[in-house]
DNA sequence: CAGTGGTCTAGACCACACT
DNA sequence: GTGTGGTCTAGACCACTGC
C-alpha cells in the first residue's frame, strides 16, 4: 500500500496510496497541490515512482521556484515530513539523493541548506585544473581579465548546445584567467540572452567570487551539473598571444555545457588551458 | 547506546555497544573475530565510527580477502544482518555505500554482487575517451597491439606512484589501442612485479575482455578507483609513428594511477590519446 | 511459490550547534 | 535545553526473479 498505482482504489484522482503500515488501509486524500498530481504539464505515464522520489520532485520544484534560495536553510526534516504527510525517513531518503547530487548540503545540528557556488569548500566546483605543485589554496583565486562581453545572435552550434534557435540572442564573454600572474585559461562563454539580460563586463570583472555565484545572485540561475569534452589542440597566433605562449603550443581544449534544474542547458563554455604548470584532474570510480 | 566508544562500559576490549533500542542496555559481547577489534594492524584511534561503517569495513575485508569473488553474489541482507548481529537496515546502509562506490552491484530480486570489470554495462569503466560520432557500441572493442612487455626495476617516479622503493621489480607494458583500425591510444603500464608475476604479452593480447578484467581473473587484483592527470602535449617522432600522425600533433597526455582496496596503488598508466575523432568525456557535478 | 532487494513507517537515542 | 541532522531497530508490505 505504498506506491502510486493506476489501480489505486481511491477515486479522487490517481494519487498515491497512504502508507500507513499497521492498519493496512489508505490515508485520507490530501489537497491536490500538496502532492504530485498526474495533472497537466507533467508526463502522465510514469507516476509509479516510489514516494521518496515524489518527495524529491516536490523539493526540487521548490528549489527551482526559488522558494528556498541558495545558501538558505530548507525546512527541517520533521517539518517537511509534516508538510508532505510522510514519515521523516521518507523525506530523509529524498534529501539524501539531493545531497548526493550536490543540490543540497546537510550540516549536522544546523540544518539542510541549498547548495551554492559561493561556499568556500566547493568553490570552483566545476574547475578541474589544478596546480602541479602546492596546495590548492596557496595559489589563491584567479585574476580575471574580461576581454569582451557582447550580445549577439547565436550561431548554429551555439544555439544547438543551448537548446535555442539559431539567431536567438546570446551573451558572449571572452576572458582570460591568470594564476599568480600567469595567464592560464582563455575561454569563451555563451549564455542565453533571455535569462542574462544586463550582464556586463564590469559586473564580471568586479564580482569577487566565482562567476557561477554571480549567476546565482544576479540572475537566479543555478548551475547544477555540467559535461565536458576535452581535446588537445595547438594554439593559433591570437590564442598564443593571449596566453603568452608560442604559437603551436599544445593546449587543452575544454568544451563545457552547464545545466540548471531539469537538465536545461544554460551555458556553453569553450576554454583553452595551459598545462605547463597545471593539469586537469579527474577522479574515476 | 549505539556507537563504539572508549568509555564503553564493557570491559572486554573497546568494542561496540549493542544497539538494542527498547530495553536501553547493552547486548552480550560478541566473539572478537566477528566485529572490528581495534587490534593490531588497524589504526587504533578512530574506532568512533557508526555501526554501519564498521559493517562496511567488515564487508570490505571479505571482499579483499577474496571470500566473495568478482561476479559472485554476496550473502543476502538478512543473512549478513544475522552474521553481524545488527538489523537489516544497518547492513543495508553499509551496502548502499559500497554500491555507490561501485564495489557492489545490487540487482533487485536476485541479490547483491561483487562488481567486476567484465560486465557488459560497465566495461571500460575507466576509459573516458568516446567517439565524437555514433553510439559507444557502434565502434566495438579496441584492437590491442602489444608492443612490449617486460620486467624491469622501477625508476624513481614509477616507484613513488606505486608506493614501491625504486629498484623494486615492475612489469612494464607498452601497447597501442586502435578503434576501427585507427591507432588512437598509445600507453605504457607499470604494475608491481610482486603481484603480477607471470604477466605476458601473449596473455594481454589474447584476453578477450578489458585488461582490468584479466587482472581480476588472473592475478586477483581488483581496481576500484583511479585518478587521472591530463595535459596537452606534442607527439614526438616515435610517438607520432606509432599513432600514425605527424610529429608535433597535439595529444592528450593522461596519467592514471589505479587503486585496489585500501587505496593501494596497483597500476600506473601513461597514455597518449589522439583527439581528432574522439574526445575525453567528463561529467561534473 | 519462496527469496531477494526496495520502500515506508514509527520510535528511540546519539552527536552536534546554538542560545 | 532545544532543535537539527545522524544512527539504529523492528516490522510491514511491495516489486522483481526464478523455481
Amino acid at each position: 500500500m505504498s506506491y502510486i498505482r493506476y489501480d489505486c482504489p481511491h477515486p479522487p484522482s490517481g494519487r498515491r496510496l497512504s502508507p500507513t503500515p499497521l492498519p493496512p488501509c489508505h490515508r485520507a486524500p490530501l489537497p491536490d497541490d500538496d502532492l504530485v498530481a498526474p495533472a497537466a504539464g507533467s508526463a502522465p505515464a510514469p507516476s509509479f515512482s516510489p514516494l521518496y522520489q515524489q518527495i524529491k520532485t516536490l523539493i526540487l520544484r521548490s528549489l527551482q521556484s526559488g522558494e528556498w534560495k541558495p545558501g538558505e536553510a530548507i525546512p527541517s526534516e520533521v517539518e517537511l515530513a509534516t508538510r508532505f504527510r510522510v514519515s521523516q525517513g521518507t523525506v530523509r531518503k529524498a534529501i539524501d539523493e539531493l545531497a548526493a547530487e550536490n543540490l543540497l548540503l546537510r550540516r549536522q545540528g544546523k540544518g539542510t541548506f541549498v547548495a551554492t557556488h559561493s561556499e568556500r569548500q566547493v568553490q570552483y566546483r566545476f574547475l578541474r585544473l589544478k596546480p602541479d605543485l602546492g596546495d590548492l589554496d596557496s595559489e589563491g583565486p584567479a585574476q580575471r581579465h574580461i576581454i569582451d562581453c557582447r550580445r549577439l545572435r547565436a550561431s548554429a552550434d551555439v544555439a544547438r548546445a543551448l537548446g535555442l534557435r539559431s539567431g536567438d540572442m546570446v551573451v558572449q564573454v571572452r576572458r582570460v584567467l591568470a594564476f599568480q600572474g600567469v595567464p592560464t585559461i582563455l575561454e569563451d562563454l555563451w549564455l542565453p540572452g533571455q535569462a542574462f539580460k544586463g550582464l556586463s563586463a564590469e559586473a564580471l570583472a568586479d564580482y569577487p567570487g566565482p562567476t557561477y555565484a554571480l549567476f546565482e545572485e544576479e540572475f537566479g540561475v543555478r548551475m547544477v551539473r555540467a559535461e565536458e569534452r576535452i581535446r588537445a589542440v595547438a594554439a593559433d597566433a591570437a590564442q598564443a598571444a593571449l596566453l603568452d605562449v608560442a604559437a603551436g603550443t599544445p593546449l587543452l581544449s575544454v568544451e563545457r555545457i552547464a545545466y540548471t534544474y531539469n537538465d536545461t542547458p544554460m551555458e556553453l563554455r569553450r576554454g583553452l588551458y595551459r598545462t605547463d604548470s597545471h593539469h586537469y584532474h579527474n577522479e574515476l570510480s
